[in-house]
Parts: structure tokens; C-alpha cells; sequence
DNA sequence: CTGAAAGCGCTAACAC
DNA sequence: GTGTTAGCGCTTTCAG
């Protein structure tokens, strides 16, 4: 580990015998060099190890390649999908993801949008369409396309890639009510910082009171986001306090699987004495014995049409309009909802 | 969304009537400036809506303020709580991950690497200890503080804090032959990228030899990372192939969860007929059903330790001594692989 | 407590 | 095909 400082352009210009303009030149494509200078440049790179400082030409080009996402956790396979999709969409145009994580707190997103902002990235992504107001601000007034994702904010910032995050949650409760249960129970976070379990719970009471049904039955199973662990404990409470419940529906897969263990734990028939059903359609939930019905979020998708709006947006010359893009989450049904034939 | 460029320092000075010098004193504590003025130029800010440029800052101190940081892949518990403690780490240093993903591929690794160093990291985490050649001189003449993580290198690059994947499996196979069972099988991924998983598999090799047992079943699953459903096609196939198999070693807890499940399907009983264990300790280990034993490798220590090593490193004055920190990964036993009581 | 000058490493624009 | 000049936005250094 050498301690001396690293060489720059200058140093391989030098050693070549041209001026740095040349090596520069050399080092992108679609520049004419003389073809025997650009090996000797080449050369000389390797041998002094030179790596391009891109922080400099950033100054001076105004522009860092750079595109900031926040997300509330990167512990979360729905989150990783789409960063990663988001990641590989950017990635033909030399864009590199900045991330950043908000613990499902608002102040935190604004402290980190500020940190974000401060290293001048091309685009931004937010998950969520809650924020601060001076985040709000921030956001508006940095003058890069804005892009939230997976909701469908009343009053977007920009563009959006998003669902109703209530629309889902309600295709759930249709469903149990369908497979003919009327006893249905909630379960998810405390009310807080995860609006998109927030949504997700007042679709769900909105969904029931449609149906005619109560929506009393509300689980909260602590701060967001909700563990397994944390899944499987609500469920005990709700099973000691509500026996008769006939279905769960979980915030999400995770919350939904924790809630199944405790059901085999319990020797509580699933789906034949309960249903259950989760959010995210994580892997999880296929492979389950049972195998548990969830919601399809495309988690995919959203990066990678992010990705693709801020693709677009950056190569327009003016400024280009919002793009509004609601994705449509499907039911995935699955053996933990079957319909059970107990009546008459 | 505003497209004309954003105000700089100078635009601040001139609103409030002072040098930018003054500005940029009154944008960091520990400078002496006139209340008043200073007051004067935080009003200034907000009116303007400036945010402070990093990445100018950043060329004229020769600090980035970034450590950059490869995992394998996002989509990964144990990688994702390393990151997180790494990240919490490094906050208070107000040091900013730069993070990319190899997909478990060691070309990969390299262009991300090149890619990260020319955005002048202060230091890098490297996820293993197995690299190209020319991804390994670029790091050792980067001239910054490198740590690779998860890993024992036997030829370190420099800092490490990690464990041996070799030893750690061998834990099981010990586990496994201590409840009774002799006829043992792993199921992991392809020979490949996953240096880890290799290992692992290479432990079980040894530690069943060191037995005096039977190592051949090894069962590849696919390419890294094997997913649920891949560990359960492989412990179906397993099942068809060698009907009297009495343990399963997977590579992973995720894996180790699908050949439960497939077990489940099959009527096999678990531990009765077939012991399973993982690795890595997820939540999902511990909460299904049965619960199963799995090796916990501390994941977020390491990145805890990672963090404490650079920020050390850092605020060193010449270049400090490399550390090698061996993390030693504890078995978690539980139900999956309980010893039965079958015998005479 | 404040300002002026210089320069971090790179490249657009303009020579030649 | 190559060099020169100037400057991106900030901060160290030195004056005052």
C-alpha cells in the first residue's frame, strides 16, 4: 500500500511526451490519437497505475454519473429486486446508484436526500410519496428528475412509478371474501413511518367496510418493518383473543409466513381453519408448505422503468414532462386461501 | 423542476455581501464568523435553495468521504446486515458507502472495482478473498485502506475480517456424526464464483473424510446463489438418488429451508428420517418449522468491525499495520437436526 | 473576523 | 492529430 499520492494525467503525459489533452483524448472513445501514442499511453497507465480521477472531470463536466436511491431498508428482497433492476437499467449508461437508506423515517430520508443532493447526482429515486416538507423542497428545487416508486402519491414530485398500495390490499380481502370468509383479521406494523403498510391496512378496512364486513380486527405487530418473528407473535395474540378469526391478511410475506409457523405451532389448520395471505410475493411464500397467496408487487418492473425514465430523461435536451406509470399488482392465489368446503 | 444551473457559493456571497471564504466558514463549525453574517448567509441558503457541492470540496481536499464496498449480491441477508452495520459504522465518520454488486463473478468484481477506485473511495470493503490478478493489483496499489470480508484469505490484500467457511461447515458435519448420523449429504452450488460456498463444500469434504465417512454425495444445485427452490429440486433429487441419505448440509439456510419444505411434500420426516442444517443464521432459520440448525457467522460483527478498522485507519497518520480479524461462527442447534431415538 | 490568490485534476473550446 | 488556455466550485494559505 503505497502512502504517496497517486498519479494523475499529468504524470502519464509526462512520461509519454505529450500533453495531458492527448492522454485525456486517449482515454475516451470517438477521439482521434495517433494510434502509436494511444498504445504508449497505455502502456504508461499500466505501468505507473494510473486510474482515472473521475471526481475531477465531474467538476469540470458537470456532470457525476451518479443516480441516488433511497430506500427504507436494504434488508428487504422487494427493495433489492428493484434496486437491482434499477441498477442494471442504469448501468448501459454509465450511471452508478447511490443508495441510501431511511429506516422507514421520514426525518432520516431528508437528512439523507440533503447528504445525497450534497454529491450533485444526475437523477434521484425515493421510495415512497411521503416526505417531509422541507424534503419536499429539496427535492423540487434541486432541479434533477425525481422519480418515487412504489406508491402513487396524490401530489407526485415528479415522475412515478408506483401502485395503490390500498387497490392491492383490498384485492386481498375480495379474495377471502370470495373463498367465503367474513372474519377477517390485519395484521401489520404500528402506524409510522412505513406508509406503504399504512395504505395497505386502510385498504384493507376500506375493502371490509365495502363488503359490509368488520375491520375491527387490527393487529399491530410493532414498529415497521415487521419480522417474521414479530409475524408469528401478533398471531398468537390474535389467535388467544379472537378464536373464531377465518383469515389473516399480513402486511407482508414475511409477517405472513411467521403467521403460518405459529398456526403449525399451534396445530391450527392452514388454510382449512384459517387462511392466510402476505405482500411481496417473496420467494418465500411459493415455496411455504403451504405455499401462501400474496400480492405481486414487480418489484422488477418498478426499477427497471425507473431506470428507464431517467434514461430518457437525461438524454432529452429540455426538460421532459412527468410520466405517471401505475403498475398494476396481481393476486397471486396460493394454497394457504383455498376455499374450504365445511358448509351445508 | 427548475433547469437553470444551481447557485454556488459565489451566488451566497454576493446575496449576503461577503467573500465566498466566508461562506464556506460559515458552512463548517469549528471556524470563527461574525453571528450576525453568519445568520445572514443561512438565510441567504434557504432563500437561494443552495446545496453545498461535494464534489468540488472533494477535489480541492483530496477526501471523497466515500468507502466503497462489493458484496455479491443485494438481494442476501447476511450481506445486507453487514452492509447496514458497516454503513452505521462509518456514519458518524460522515463516510458514504459506495456500493456495488458482483453476482458472485470475479470478472465482474473487477470492472466494478476499476470502477469504483476512479471515484477516489477513501477506502474499500471487498466481499471474499479471491480476486483476478489485475483485479488484486489495482487494490494493492490503490493506496488505500482495503478490508476483505467474509473470508479467510490465505494471501490477504491487506486488512481482513472474516471467518473460514471450510471450518465453519465442518461444524455441522461434526454436529451431524455427534447426533448419530453417518450417511451425509451437501447440497450447494455450482463450483464457481462462490468462493464461499466452495469452501463450505471443500469442509465437508474434509471433516467427512476426517470421519471416515462416505463424502460423495454432493449435490449442485445450480449456479450461486441457490435459492429455496433450487435447495428443494435438489433435495428431491437426492431423495430419488439416495432414498437412505440421513443428513443434508445446504450451503445456505435458504436452501436448507427448500429442502425442508421438499421434505414436507414428500412425507420425509424432519430430523426423524432426515436431518437438515443451513448456513448464515437468517430469521428464517430460527422461526420455521421445524426450526433448523444452521451456523450463525455474525454477520453484522463483521461489518461493525470492517467500519471500526477503517475508520482507524483513517484517522492514523502513516499507514497502519494490516489486521486480520478471524471471526469464529457458533452452531445453532435446533430441531431440524435432533438426535432420534431409534436405536437398539 | 474576513478577503485575495492559487490550485485540486480534468476537459471544452479554440488554436495550429 | 495535438497543444494551450481557462475554469468547473470549492478551500488552503497567507495577509490584513
Amino acid at each position: 500500500m503505497s502512502q504517496r499520492k497517486p498519479p494523475t494525467m499529468q504524470d502519464v503525459a509526462d512520461k509519454v511526451g505529450v500533453s495531458p489533452m492527448t492522454v485525456s483524448r486517449a482515454l475516451r472513445d470517438g477521439t482521434s490519437v495517433n494510434v502509436q501514442t494511444r498504445e504508449a499511453i497505455h502502456r504508461a497507465i499500466e505501468e505507473l497505475g494510473y486510474v482515472f480521477d473521475a471526481t475531477a472531470a465531474n467538476l469540470r463536466n458537470q456532470r457525476t454519473g451518479f443516480v441516488a436511491v433511497t430506500i427504507p431498508s436494504i434488508n428487504n428482497a422487494n427493495f433489492a429486486d428493484t434496486v437491482r433492476a434499477l441498477a442494471d437499467g442504469l448501468r448501459p449508461s454509465s450511471l452508478q446508484l447511490l443508495l441510501g437508506y431511511t429506516d422507514y423515517d421520514l426525518d432520516r430520508e431528508e437528512a439523507l436526500v440533503e447528504s445525497l443532493l450534497r454529491r450533485r447526482p444526475e437523477a434521484m429515486v425515493v421510495t415512497g410519496g411521503k416526505h417531509t416538507a422541507r424534503c419536499r423542497r429539496l427535492l423540487q428545487e434541486s432541479g434533477i428528475p425525481i422519480v418515487e416508486i412504489w406508491d402513487l402519491p396524490s401530489e407526485p414530485l415528479g415522475h412515478v412509478v408506483g401502485f395503490s398500495n390500498a387497490a392491492a390490499a383490498a384485492l386481498l380481502v375480495d379474495h377471502m371474501v370470495a373463498t367465503g370468509r367474513s372474519r377477517i383479521a390485519f395484521i401489520g406494523g404500528d402506524a409510522g413511518g412505513d406508509s406503504r403498510g399504512t395504505e395497505r391496512r386502510q385498504g384493507f378496512i376500506g375493502a371490509m367496510q365495502r363488503h359490509g364486513l368488520d375491520a375491527a380486527q387490527l393487529v399491530a405487530a410493532g414498529p415497521a418493518p415487521i419480522s417474521m418473528r414479530e409475524g408469528a407473535s401478533a398471531m398468537l395474540r390474535l389467535l388467544q383473543s379472537s378464536p373464531s378469526v377465518e383469515a389473516v391478511i399480513c402486511v407482508s410475506d414475511l409477517a405472513a409466513f411467521g403467521a403460518l409457523t405459529e398456526c403449525l405451532r399451534q396445530g391450527i389448520a392452514v388454510p382449512e381453519q384459517v387462511a392466510i395471505a402476505g405482500f411481496g410475493d417473496y420467494d418465500l411464500a411459493a415455496i411455504s408448505v403451504p405455499p401462501i397467496t400474496t400480492i405481486d408487487p414487480f418489484a422488477k418492473l418498478i426499477g427497471a422503468e425507473a431506470a428507464a425514465i431517467i434514461v430518457a430523461s437525461l438524454s432529452a435536451k429540455g426538460p421532459s414532462p412527468f410520466k405517471v406509470l401505475a403498475i398494476t399488482p396481481e393476486l397471486r392465489m396460493r394454497h394457504s386461501t383455498s376455499p374450504t368446503h365445511e358448509g351445508p
